[in-house]
DNA sequence: GGGTTATGTCGCAGGAGTGTCGCAGGTAGG
DNA sequence: CCTACCTGCGACACTCCTGCGACATAACCC
């Protein structure tokens, strides 16, 4: 299987020497010279990897960094000109996997990003089918169906119920829930997952007091119905 | 949830720094000097993240790594005493996943730390089959069957019960069973352990009083049947 | 057998986890 | 400005869990 990796640098000499590396080492090379650029690139091809330089013209590579993590779970590794301890410790907290710093050996780069091949060597799932018995999710028009018949449900009921849907039964604890939908750290405000859950039963429920769809799983979370 | 990072390293100074930085971070520490000591202890704990001295006396830090690897997909960082990038390649390749060189900044290793664990917390549920006879436990749910049935348990038996699975018939200590699913230190209350387990056996066993699934150990602790 | 230790058994009380619901500030739209 | 709805919060109720202590029983040692 052949490997992609994304190299986002602007200095020609060092690029050239990414690329004939990494080509040495049987990878396709993409190459891109600003944070646009590859942010474009990488959503249009999906490499497996991607090389970022910290210092680039125009949008800093730390951006870069944060607008690949935010949609991406694509292995980052941080190229920097020094070694500077305070924007690799930035780098890494921004999202980033792991980092080299110029001048780098490139025998050590290629075991890096073998590593991180590694690590990712993991499928995922495309466009996922939201239904979960008679509840039916339409995420183009954020409308929330039963039985076929509309159910109003507000923003936040919606994310929720689309984020224990795409879990297929698994078990979500309060903490998932509060970080993938209300994006919180972990301020835990305790009951706030509590109260939602029960206004969806009231929505999706024939019972809400013996729920059969969103279950509770005490001492865990919730889940759906498998 | 409290993870847990073992420290491999016999300089006694660095050790006890890496310690304090470490429990400061809220992780529990594990200690050992030795390579040896260092593999049995991971086998036995099961520890989150392992720190590894390269430089360690008897058998080589490479070694280690190479043992750990075999063996399990804990994450490894390095810690290596010069900026030997001879060393460093040797161990990414032996299967570590990143490195620091010491003198390290204290606050770059932690960002490496909760790198790792951040790659490691996905994949932790996809992998063994915790099934013992007629019992089969599910982490995605976290239910218990029971030659089909679902059996009710609460968080903490769930998580003793996947403990005593996880380790194929191996005996485990009260102890043992204290510090991963209690989490205490070593605090022994004494029969805490021995309630659940008579509480776990009334829920899974046809004749709880003459235990076949769960057996006692005496003088040892407990164990599943094989 | 007698003494000692380790483990099984079981009830209880405090507490943790969750369901339920009303309230009030915020927000969007008219 | 008004209205309707959303949303976080707190209060109360209720269930179930869980650590503990006390006693019973079994295993071990001499």
């Amino acid at each position: 299987m052949i490997r992609t990796v994304m190299v986002v640098e602007d200095d020609d000499a060092i690029r050239m020497v990414l690329r004939t590396n990494l080509e040495d080492e049987g990878y396709r090379v993409l190459e891109a010279t600003t944070a646009e650029q590859g942010l474009l690139i990488v959503q249009d091809e999906q490499p497996d990897v991607v090389l970022v330089d910290l210092r680039l013209p125009g949008i800093h590579g730390l951006d870069l960094v944060r607008s690949l993590r935010a949609t991406s779970q694509v292995p980052i590794i941080i190229v920097t000109a020094q070694t500077d301890s305070h924007d690799v410790v930035a780098g890494l907290e921004a999202g980033a996997d792991d980092y080299v710093t110029k001048p780098f050996v490139a025998k050590e780069l290629m075991a890096r990003i073998r590593t991180q091949l590694r690590r990712s060597a993991q499928p995922e799932e495309g466009g996922e089918d939201l239904t979960c018995g008679p509840i039916e999710l339409h995420p183009d028009t954020a409308e929330v169906m039963r039985n076929g018949e509309q159910v109003p449900v507000s923003r936040i009921e919606f994310f929720v119920l689309a984020e224990l849907i795409g879990a297929k039964g698994r078990v979500l604890s309060r903490d998932h829930l509060l970080r993938k939908v209300w994006g919180y750290g972990n301020a835990g405000d305790g009951r706030v997952v509590d109260n939602l859950i029960y206004r969806l039963r009231n929505k999706i429920e024939d019972d809400p007091a013996n729920p059969e769809l969103l279950l509770t799983v005490r001492g865990f979370g919730y889940r759906m119905k498998a």
